[in-house]
DNA sequence: AAATACAGCAACCGCTGTTAG
DNA sequence: TCTAACAGCGGTTGCTGTATT
């Protein structure tokens, strides 16, 4: 039994009725939203005008989308997050029809129990070593990279990942240390990577991200050319694995390696990081993937336990 | 069938930051 | 510069519907 709105201060609380939505609604209609602390005295309403406002920002706009995410909206909202932090207007701005309060509450309910329940830090984006109990693994592999990849003749996206893994998440104590071994995997030749040592083409966001540790489970997102290199050494992975000049330039792509090593969202101001367009070569790539568009690979997932399965994949690697 | 636990979500609270007069 | 109004945020509450015991 759904209590009465109690009274204070002749101020009505508690949910809406319709009449009151309608006044306030007609109201709005007539004088435009705003000057909310006196609107509830014209409007004939018993509310404050906080009050007021949150029911118009959160319910009854008109612009309001209701009903259940979209994937493409899950995607972006991690996306966003993972640059943005809690900054909820700042990601709702971005999806049309969507409240603050309402991405808030969906992430909260949503998004933050399946990552913390894949092994994913909701905060930092990254994997949780804790979950993953791989931090012996990852200490010798840090110091044994080479012996690591010797394991495998082919450098299959699993390594790949790994070692984005490793880098993004097994010292996270040691930025320098991040830095290094990416400046390595990214950079291991001459900075003005020169077209005799044109390297492959690799859907770079997809590897260095660690979000996609969370999705690459196919090897449909790695150029074939990649799937079957047969690499002897880490530098031979290195340098066999930069991106090209003309998807990327490399202090950009070093940068954006350097975000992905902590991560952290930022908070330094209100507007959004120039987003990372990523162009594949098509000449090079069998099956161009950017990472805005990676939600196409489940586009047609729609219960969650179809996403939570995508999700969970990634910890197959083991 | 009833009681209980849980999930989802609308709404509120208290606080801070911004803006306009 | 000061102040009031407004806007936004993070955390929380409490109601409703559903699942479980």
């Amino acid at each position: 039994m759904r209590k009465l709105p109690f009274e204070k201060d002749g101020l009505k609380k508690g949910p809406w009725t319709e009449e009151e939505d309608l006044k306030l609604i007609q109201y709005i209609r007539a004088h435009g939203p705003g000057k909310w602390r006196s609107l509830p005295k014209y409007a004939g309403l018993q509310r404050c005008g906080k009050s007021c406002r949150l029911r118009w920002t959160n319910y009854l706009r008109p612009d309001i989308k209701r009903g259940r995410f979209s994937f493409e909206e899950e995607e972006t909202i991690i996306q966003l997050h993972s640059i943005l932090g809690n900054k909820w207007s700042l990601i709702a701005a971005r999806l049309p029809g969507r409240t603050d309060n309402e991405i808030k509450n969906y992430w909260n309910t949503h998004i933050r129990k399946r990552l913390l329940k894949n092994g994913i830090d909701p905060v930092t984006h990254n994997p949780r070593i804790d979950f993953l109990e791989l931090s012996s693994i990852l200490n010798s592999a840090w110091f044994n990279l080479s012996n690591l990849l010797n394991l495998q003749t082919l450098v299959n996206p699993q390594v790949l990942t790994l070692a984005t893994f490793l880098g993004s998440s097994s010292c996270s104590s040691n930025k320098e240390n991040h830095e290094l071994f990416f400046n390595r995997l990214l950079n291991p030749m001459n900075p003005t990577l020169n077209q005799q040592n044109r390297p492959l083409s690799v859907p770079s966001t997809r590897i260095l991200n660690p979000r996609h540790l969370m999705q690459t489970n196919d090897m449909q997102d790695f150029p074939e050319s990649l799937v079957n290199l047969k690499c002897d050494t880490i530098q031979d992975v290195m340098m066999r694995t930069c991106v090209t000049d003309d998807c990327f330039d490399i202090p950009n792509y070093n940068k954006q390696a350097s975000e992905s090593l902590n991560f952290q969202p930022s908070y330094g101001g209100n507007d959004l990081p120039t987003t990372q367009h990523v162009n594949y070569d098509s000449s090079s790539m069998p099956s161009p993937t950017p990472l805005v568009s990676s939600s196409t690979i489940i586009n047609n997932s729609s219960n969650e336990d179809e996403r939570e399965s995508y999700s969970s994949n990634m910890f197959n690697l083991e």
